[in-house]
DNA sequence: CAGGTGCGTTCCGAATAGGAACGCACTGGA
DNA sequence: TCCAGTGCGTTCCTATTCGGAACGCACCTG
């Protein structure tokens, strides 16, 4: 492990990204998410190739992100099913993709449109507080140190400023 | 480019995964918002090799995602400040904290805890409906073409099944 | 029995990351 | 004036990973 480990750090979005960090992946989910669920699929779908995909579900599934699932047993076959896990995974798409057709859109405008069938409308993902569903505006965040903050760290952490005294 | 360049592909998730989806991207945002904006301070902070550091940075500034600005003539010094565009990434981090705070956290809780300034209160990020207000669940969303979907591409698309005509 | 499909594995060359050292312009203190 | 320290890179080398092509193997289908 020469190469860097960010999994263990005390942040979350490290942690997040040492999971879901690389091209692939989100790339997988979503089309896990459009209903994609075997390796030959997902290899043609992405031209990605093979071995790095082999080695990606596999991590993906040791993650918690997909199920490995046999639905064949000669020979043995496995498609790869959302978990759980995956499932809540798509809130970080939706957002990713609100902000990508903002931001990286050209003028004919995004290429695919999310339809919100509750509610009968097209539409984007708006992240809000979950307490006030009021968009969460950096603004208007502050940080503080949460329980699972490492001790021994905790004296640096307040060191740099970023934040404030617990309540 | 030999390296796959997916920055081009019909898809948003895609097209944001080319520009923010490596290790290092989320985390120099997240020291961004902190208030870091020099190079030493974010290499202090992440730990990451100084070369990489460089083109990361270049290559951020070349996306928008920051911008750089001159605070000392001689020696030239820059710094890196969050662009409108970085600042709105801050949903996609919020997003990916929360979905990391479920899943990802051991039994002694999250490292960090957000709160809400407006409302006073401990918060996490919800990923929601811009039209409704309603979560966004992944059951009651459907895709359909959007204008920016090249038209060479429109019948393999719609072939796939993912998605729905549009209305 | 020949060809096709599904799912990998193996091998190799190319690209990238990481680490250490260096360069250079300035600053601040002795 | 000199010397250490800081800020911001660049350069060079090695370790790792990626991408692509080929191969293997078990089955199915005509």
């Amino acid at each position: 492990m020469s190469r860097h480990d960010i999994s263990t750090w005390p942040c979350s979005i490290a942690r997040a990204v040492a999971v879901t960090g690389d091209h692939w992946t989100p790339l997988i989910m979503r089309d896990a998410f459009y209903g994609l669920n075997r390796f030959e699929q997902f290899q043609r779908s992405l031209g990605m190739s093979r071995n790095v995909l082999t080695r990606r579900l596999n991590s993906m599934v040791e993650i918690g992100l997909l199920e490995r699932r046999q639905y064949s047993t000669r020979p043995p076959r496995h498609e790869y099913v959302v978990s759980d896990m995956g499932t809540d995974y798509w809130k970080v798409l939706a957002a990713m993709a609100a902000w990508s057709d903002t931001w990286l859109t050209d003028e004919t405008g995004p290429p695919i449109l999310l339809h919100h069938d509750t509610c009968g409308h097209q539409t984007t993902a708006k992240v809000v507080c979950a307490h006030c569903d009021q968009i969460l505006d950096l603004d208007h965040i502050s940080a503080t140190l949460g329980p699972g903050y490492p001790d021994k760290l905790e004296s640096a952490a307040r060191a740099t400023g970023f934040f404030r005294d617990d309540d």
